[in-house]
DNA sequence: CAGCCCCTCACTATTTCTGGGGAGTTGAAA
DNA sequence: TTTCAACTCCCCAGAAATAGTGAGGGGCTG
């Protein structure tokens, strides 16, 4: 059941579809909805979901992104987690919990964090009403099937976003990472020159050079750009 | 088969057992070798694997890690990858590579990334003999369960390394959160604190309280942190 | 209700970073 | 073989960040 729905998202061609089929996805795994949301590193938003449009247009407009405790748990963590297991007690928080079962979303939930080349975040839900024990099982059940259905939909979009690419992935030379590696783990620019054994001057024109290629304002602009893009290994 | 071997897994205690589990998992997967490596936000590193001694030797010795394409690849992306896909055209690369197929590791490879919570971050390989055929037919068919393996591993490995915590979870506040953000988005102070609608000191506040709650050395340094902490959605 | 954290604002001296120049060597790619 | 990118070094003035203190109001929690 599940591999004919892979099977068929391997063939799916536009955003469009892709939107399409997340609807089949709900139907595929029982559930009541599925949300799967793509940030990168750009900013740039792409979401296909089954969540209602005036909830998906509060949730933007209230910007409960920063509030919301299934995002930033997926910010930190990877594993896939169930909302019960997070913090719900503040109490903006709960407000918006509120908010979110009146519209519909479901009593319980399980997300999926994705994390892709260059920055991407993704995330992966699943939601529906059913009590504690019936969703633990259900979860029990289908955490393999979700684990692998959310990497799929992720490479998916990935590969149809690919196609309409603006995305310059940009290279920085050995010296300019060790550069921005030693800026990043703290050091200022004569320690880091001295790590290096190099003049701080040399070293300046790396931190020059990757901050021209990564157009970034300053220093500290450039090293948030280069690790939310992995480039450099800490 | 590979279902027995999860239940298995899930029973492992201690570190030295993952170790006998990832050999054991070598001849689950039919494989020549499998290499489970993490490494946390703070650096600590852990490794499960079945390379010779001599050449995991060699390779911290050499710093390998900032030259194999393997490790860049996916730091960058976090889509498994064949190791024919990456780049080994530098000169640097293919030594590295020659040596390395001279240690026995093999010819063909297969790397899953992973990224858990905190900035930790795990590769899940396995590599062997093969012809390119044969080695694609392979990964073809056992893509799934090398995903779901090396999540559970890494699961598993986070959960052992848990017990021996001392990786203290620092959270921020809105507003330290908001005036990092800002800082990482390459805004100045002045500017910074004019989006946010706070006078600079204020600001400064916020960036001071939040590098001595990352014990940070100074701002880059903090936002650096946060970044890899995941604490901060640009 | 006391304690703690969060939010807000202020001053000053010192250190560090940035932006504007310029210049020579090496090694790899075209 | 030329050309280009990477690596190394230098000066200076102005802009920005940091360290060290201080203070008051608001809200949640025990």
């Amino acid at each position: 059941m599940l591999d004919s729905y892979i099977e068929q998202l391997q063939r799916v061609e536009t955003l469009g579809e892709l939107n399409d089929h997340v609807v089949a996805l709900r139907d595929t795994l029982d559930v009541e909805h599925v949300v799967y949301h793509s940030v990168n590193s750009t900013g740039e938003q792409y979401a296909a979901l089954t969540y209602s449009p005036e909830w998906v247009q509060h949730y933007l407009d209230e910007d409960y992104a920063r509030l919301d405790p299934v995002v930033q748990a997926c910010y930190q963590r990877f594993h896939p987690i169930d909302w019960k297991r997070l913090d719900w007690t503040n109490k903006n928080v709960r407000n918006f919990h509120g908010e979110a079962i009146d519209s519909g979303i479901g009593n319980q939930g399980f997300s999926v964090p994705i994390r892709g080349p260059s920055g991407q975040f993704a995330l992966f839900t699943v939601s529906g009403n059913a009590s504690d024990d019936q969703w633990a099982s259900y979860t029990e059940e289908h955490v393999r099937n979700l684990l692998l259905v959310s990497h799929f939909v992720n490479q998916k979009a990935l590969e149809l976003e690919r196609g309409t690419d603006k995305v310059k992935v940009v290279s920085l030379s050995p010296r300019e990472t060790d550069a921005l590696t030693m800026l990043a783990m703290g050091f200022n620019r004569a320690q880091a020159a001295d790590s290096l054994s190099i003049s701080e001057h040399t070293l300046r024109v790396y931190i020059e050079s990757a901050r021209f290629k990564l157009t970034a304002m300053n220093t500290t602009h450039a090293v948030a750009r280069a690790l939310s893009q992995g480039l450099l290994i800490i």
